[in-house]
RNA sequence: CGGGGCGUAGCGCAGUUUGGUAGCGCGCUUGGUUCGGGACCAAGAGGCCGCAGGUUCAAAUCCUGUCGCUCCGACCA
């Protein structure tokens, strides 16, 4: 970037100069959110918030389609629920944050706020399932959850964040796997079409998997700081829960079973993803499909004209928000058409669209793309249509950056030295063979940092020998390090 | 939870070493000229120097404590 492009974007550091504090000049400036008075929590602000709703709009679609309700399930936990499931309250009790008074007086019991739900969920359905027809319960939720985190990073870690957690009751086994299979493809589907970030699905170890599950699957996806991110995770909850929390049916053969779980959440750590995957040292760029604004018109509205393009402006807005495009008209006329376009494009604002005397005279608009920089003309006459495919251009590119960059920054490898050498110096995803021992695993966490984050469903190549071990492997993982 | 850095106007900082009337740039307000990649002139407003104690005639400055943000490690969506 020359010096002259550097100016423009003053107001924020350079990925290169600092990643983190990049990321936090974006959020910040781009007023996604602001710090709150309380530790770790952060306001989400209008912006930040209807990015997050049109999120919240192409998941809650999604699992409407797959035939899933939305509920509402208390904010607050009885201490005892918590506590019946072992691994889980292992899991989650060192996080939560108690809830001891009611006003003046002393609870009975205390109350944990909810750090996710399954525990008071259970207690409900082992009221509300009887029989096999009641199979399976099929139900979402939006909310907010609280974990007490000793470090919280915007979006990526906070305290509280807002999220969606999905709990469902089947009859066996091969249905519960299925279900969890099933959303793990609806949120990597998601990822990619909406959010235009690659994933990689796959299985978590042991060591990773929720707490209280019997297998837990992720989408990973990989930043452009080469660190991996978990963007969604589904759990297969086998009987664990329905045993504690007595969840039983009868079957159609008389026999009274445990109902199979599943539970699957997706957070707005989505945002910190999308922020970390497209943004540049410009700042945000978003994909046209959760862009609270897809595209902005800026009028150049020099004295002798301003009457004119105003009043074209205003046409062509009306016009183009017809045509169902997100859009803003920016004719503040305190700041200069130069600023707005870089005000627009630290926004992230996928496309904008300019309109000065010149244009007027010609009958066109100049186009410019955030994802490229590209800038075209086009006839103001059926612009809604250009418009329009630009858009899904623009997200179709955005995509395919993204997974060029995801396969310029994969390796593979079992030679270990190499590993360690590529984790400092590269980073990115490592694709290496491991022999399934949490033994190797704990040791390449403790000696890289980096940790095993998936165990893809197909794993490509011939058998080789585990990176730390040595011993023979047809298992191949997905290491990095990780937010 | 351990180690480092930072808290002074909305934002970015100087001033702290050596205690003595709170400063700069941007932004903000008003008026005017401007508008095709962060315009310009003029006049203004804005501060319990993170918070609480202490030392002192006197504290942004020295001491103690505390809170917050941040970076690096151990735990997590």
């Amino acid at each position: 970037m020359g010096r002259r492009e550097k100016e423009f974007v003053r107001e924020i550091t350079s990925q290169e100069a600092d990643y983190s504090q990049w990321y936090l000049d974006v959020v910040l400036k781009a007023q996604l959110m602001d710090y709150s008075p309380v530790k770790g929590c952060m306001v989400i602000r209008p912006y930040g918030f209807a990015l997050w709703e049109n999120i919240q709009q192409g998941l809650d679609r999604r699992i409407k389609d797959t035939g899933h309700k939305n509920a509402y399930f208390p904010l607050f936990i009885p201490e005892s629920l918590l506590q019946k499931e072992a691994e889980h309250v292992e899991g989650f009790a060192p996080e939560v944050a108690w809830v001891t008074h009611g006003g003046s007086e002393k609870l009975a019991e205390r109350l944990v706020v909810r750090p996710t739900s399954e525990t008071i969920i259970c207690e409900m359905y082992s009221r509300w399932i009887q029989s096999w027809r009641d199979l399976p319960v099929l139900i979402n939720q939006w909310c907010n959850v609280v974990r007490w985190e000793k470090v919280t990073r915007p979006f990526l870690r906070t305290s509280e964040f807002l999220w969606q957690e999905g709990h469902t009751a089947h009859r066996n086994e091969e249905e519960a796997e299925a279900e969890t299979l099933l959303m793990l493809d609806v949120y990597r589907d998601f990822a990619e079409n909406d959010l235009a970030v690659p994933v990689i699905p796959g299985r978590k170890t042991e060591n990773e998997k929720f707490a209280g599950a019997l297998r837990t699957y992720t989408i990973e996806a990989l930043m452009s700081d080469g660190k991996a991110l978990q963007a969604g995770t589904s759990h297969n909850l086998g009987e664990h829960f329905a045993r504690v929390f007595d969840i039983t049916y009868l079957d159609k053969d008389g026999t009274l079973k445990y109902v199979w779980q599943t539970s699957w959440g997706a957070s707005t750590r989505l945002i910190g993803a999308v922020i970390m995957v497209h943004g540049d040292d410009r700042g945000l760029a978003l994909p046209p499909k959760i862009a609270p604004v897809q595209a902005v018109l800026v009028p150049i509205a020099p004295k002798q004209a301003r009457e004119t393009v105003l009043r074209r402006a205003q046409a062509l807005f009306s016009e183009l928000k017809e045509a169902g495009v997100r859009l803003e008209l920016d004719d503040r006329e305190e700041y200069s058409a130069g600023w707005k376009f870089n005000e627009w494009e630290m926004k992230g604002v996928p496309l904008r669209i300019e309109l000065g005397p010149r244009d007027l005279e010609s009958g066109q608009a100049v186009l410019v793309r955030r994802d490229t920089g590209e800038k075209v003309t086009a006839p103001l006459a059926g612009l809604g249509g250009k418009v329009a495919a630009l858009l899904l251009e623009i997200q179709a590119n955005m995509l395919e950056k993204a997974r060029r960059f995801r396969e310029e920054n994969t390796s593979c490898t079992d030679d270990y030295g190499e590993f360690k050498r590529i984790i400092e110096e590269r980073r990115g995803l490592i694709v290496s063979h491991w022999c399934g021992d949490s033994e190797c695993e704990l040791a390449v966490k403790e000696e890289t940092k980096a940790t095993i984050r998936c165990l893809p469903f197909r794993p490509e190549g011939p058998p080789g020998r585990c990176l730390r071990c040595g011993s023979q492997s047809g298992t191949v993982a997905y290491f990095a390090r990780a937010y």
